[in-house]
DNA sequence: TTTCATTTGTCCGTATGTATT
DNA sequence: AAATACATACGGACAAATGAA
């Protein structure tokens, strides 16, 4: 479902990419709403990077309005209806 | 392992003659492959000098394709076959 | 009720990247 | 070259919330 690494050379950060990489598939009804993006342990996992990095990405897309987290459970996709225009 | 002062005086700067030092332990094996190098604030420690002129120590190493250096790890010692001739 | 795994929240220490003064 | 500040990244630890067994 992601596939292509990260580029460590250019100016985005890797956080950036990640979040950039799941806002695709937000936008393009990979990750329809509701739906739970990875968790941090999972994008750590799939792109190889620290939980911390992982946590930066997640809050990259709730600050995008795209996500939202619950404590405890995990972070989903929000109704196109509430994403920033 | 690192004893000898730096000359203030003599045309090469603190970051070039630090680097020397360093290459000297890589090239003597005393600093064999993988193995992390002092990092910027260990230099800065040992020598006596700022953090920034320390990065500039392993810029310089970098660039001489003695050492490769991690974001958030170190910058460790890259394998003989990598070295330029 | 208790136990357990999973997930996010928070904090720590260390290291490099970048920018400013 | 130096001093400082902040951002990004890695690794680890522990707490709190959730939900299922």
């Amino acid at each position: 479902m992601f596939d292509d690494d990260l580029d460590h050379e250019s100016g985005r950060t890797l956080s950036q990419q990640i979040a950039d990489r799941i806002q695709k598939k937000i936008h393009s009804g990979d990750l329809p709403p509701d739906r739970a993006v990875p968790s941090e342990s999972q994008i750590a996992q799939i792109w190889g990077v620290s939980r911390d990095t992982a946590r930066r990405a997640t809050r990259i897309l709730v600050e995008r309005g795209l996500v939202y987290t619950v404590v405890g459970k995990g972070s989903y996709v929000r109704p196109p209806e509430e994403w920033p225009r």
